[in-house]
DNA sequence: CATTGGACTGTAAGCGCTTACATTCGATTC
DNA sequence: GAATCGAATGTAAGCGCTTACAGTCCAATG
């Protein structure tokens, strides 16, 4: 007798046992077939109940080629880009059946990588990446092992890849329109790092290309390249007012780097949008939280997250490739923005 | 010859037969076994990457019995209040090789139950969860498996449970002394969802005992009971300012509701702290973020974090069970706290 | 009553990996 | 040069599950 250990992991054996059954019916009990006696069934789950089995799932995935699991790798979960548009994502997964495995990449390309592979080891049916731009090797790895993924937060028409977004570039040039609008030419930015971020890129683009259509130099508009981090917003924005000339509006390329505006704004003594104004992208919900309320681009991310499941799965049932859609964002004015008189 | 798929994925196997040794030797040298001569190792590295190989891990995981997968299961992703927590966790499991699966039971006991058994089934190697309250049937099927666990977010020295944490209640009632030395005597609370969730009962437990302990009828005090959301703290914030006698205080069960109670003040055009103080607990980004910045309770997220990591990778290793340790809360008065005249 | 067919159940072959144990291979020692 | 021994490598037995295929059973049929 083993006295090492006073407990035993049941398996499907042990079930089968204790039910006298083969394991071959008593999978097919667990797997929803069709074709077992209701008595038999029943005796199944009794024994099931009575050991507290749980089936292993790296066994099932093994045997079955199948785990019913998405993988999702997100740039950062620790501010709220993303929470909601992977929130309604895994909603509309669970829906179907399936599980939701996140991890994040930190904005590491190298560590994106590491993560598809992790994600694809553990037996990923599927993959959601954010963006275009990665290391082509990794869409090599994908394509190698049949690995169905779609991408999001992003939309290029031009693009062999599956994608469900929006355009950034498009989407940041119509607020920067606005911004106009209201009389601002003094503009600053402060932009997320453009390398590896076709996001942050398309964004930037966006600002430069409406100020070049409306006969300003974009070169002339200093601009500030920080990490994703309120801090890093906080630092950039001071550095941006200690110019002679002050800008008269500080677009930021993320609403993340726009509370960090706001927060040394409030610090520095600066009233918002008084003495200078601050605009955002993505209406997260931070966006309402902060005094006065963020000027932004919102943007469907709950949508977007719903979609992307549904093609996902879709992909998966129909054996078939992904289907690219774009959906629109919509510029939001709100107290951060001020008409210059 | 198979043309309905052109690609295959690689195995040990494939691996093996290109590098000319046995499969054994392959999983040595991918497991950093010293039983390999360098020439050897080459030889197979070089097949490894020719192959694009990624070891199966649920193969892996079945044949080793050991996963190094930790799993976390914590009440939201939502909002941000263990987000610095699970990150610093996850942070120092990196560094002892370890991996770590979040989901999240929103706030539901039997999703909690079930996602336990989702991890465990995925071979988590031991759990992380958060507080004390849950189903005696989830510590049984932990206890059944010879899971190892450990709580966070919670230390009650008279519970069996390993945990590592701070002490809700008084913390609390530290807070309410602090509140009550301002002058304050209207006191309105609210509080979370306390079924099923210590941290919020204990919380409100310390608000209670203070005043009690001071002369007061905790029983006079209104109070609403809500879900963790900023809208709720909203809501809640406006029904408790419409009743006769107005508090001058309302004290938040955690930073999300106060901050949903601050932006409701200003939308209703009240002054914080000028018209009525508020407070929260956590000490989470946001309750600097806001205006006026939030008086609250800051809790050691992060090295809460790094410790639990640290302990369960101890009990792992040497095979023992957890050790408790409880940790020390801070109050932080801010702006969103005035005294009273 | 023998035959047939359909519905359920059982048998057993893997899925891709680790590892105890057996084997081989040199180098060292006498 | 034979014996010895430790290190490197190979062999093969599972780990817990699914599923193709085979087998069984029983009611319906002739």
């Amino acid at each position: 007798m083993d006295v090492s250990r006073d407990y035993t992991i049941p398996t499907l054996d042990d079930v089968a046992r204790q039910a006298g059954v083969s394991t071959a019916t008593v999978s097919r009990c667990l797997n929803g077939s069709q074709k077992v006696t209701d008595k038999t069934r029943e005796k199944v789950m009794q024994a099931v109940e009575a050991l507290g089995y749980t089936p292993n799932f790296g066994a099932r995935a093994m045997a079955a080629r199948r785990t019913y699991t998405m993988g999702a790798i997100i740039p950062t979960m620790e501010n709220a880009i993303f929470a909601r548009g992977v929130q309604a994502f895994q909603e509309q997964l669970h829906k179907g059946g399936y599980t939701l495995l996140v991890s994040s990449s930190a904005y590491r390309p190298e560590l994106e990588a590491e993560q598809v592979r992790a994600l694809v080891a553990r037996g990923a049916d599927a993959l959601l990446l954010i963006g275009y731009d990665r290391n082509p090797s990794v869409y090599e790895h994908l394509e190698r092992r049949g690995m169905p993924y779609l991408l999001a937060w992003a939309y290029n028409k031009d693009s062999p890849h599956p994608a469900i977004g929006f355009d950034n570039r498009a989407s940041m040039a119509t607020l920067t329109g606005a911004v106009l609008d209201k009389g601002h030419r003094d503009i600053a930015i402060i932009s997320g790092i453009v390398a590896g971020n076709d996001r942050a890129a398309e964004r930037l683009r966006g600002i430069r290309e409406c100020l070049a259509a409306r006969g300003l130099d974009p070169d002339k508009a200093p601009m500030i390249e920080t990490p994703y981090e309120i801090e890093n917003g906080a630092n950039a924005f001071e550095t941006l007012m200690q110019a002679d000339q002050r800008p008269t509006v500080v677009m930021c390329v993320n609403d993340v780097l726009a509370v960090g505006a706001m927060q040394r704004a409030r610090d520095m003594g600066l009233e918002v949008p008084g003495d200078v104004s601050i605009t955002g992208f993505d209406d997260i919900e931070l966006a309402r939280i902060v005094t006065p309320q963020l000027t932004t681009v919102h943007v469907p991310h709950r949508e977007m997250g719903r979609l992307a499941a549904q093609e996902l799965m879709h992909m998966l049932d129909d054996a078939r490739p992904g289907v690219s859609t774009e959906l629109q964002s919509k510029v939001c004015l709100r107290g951060s923005l001020r008409a210059l008189d």
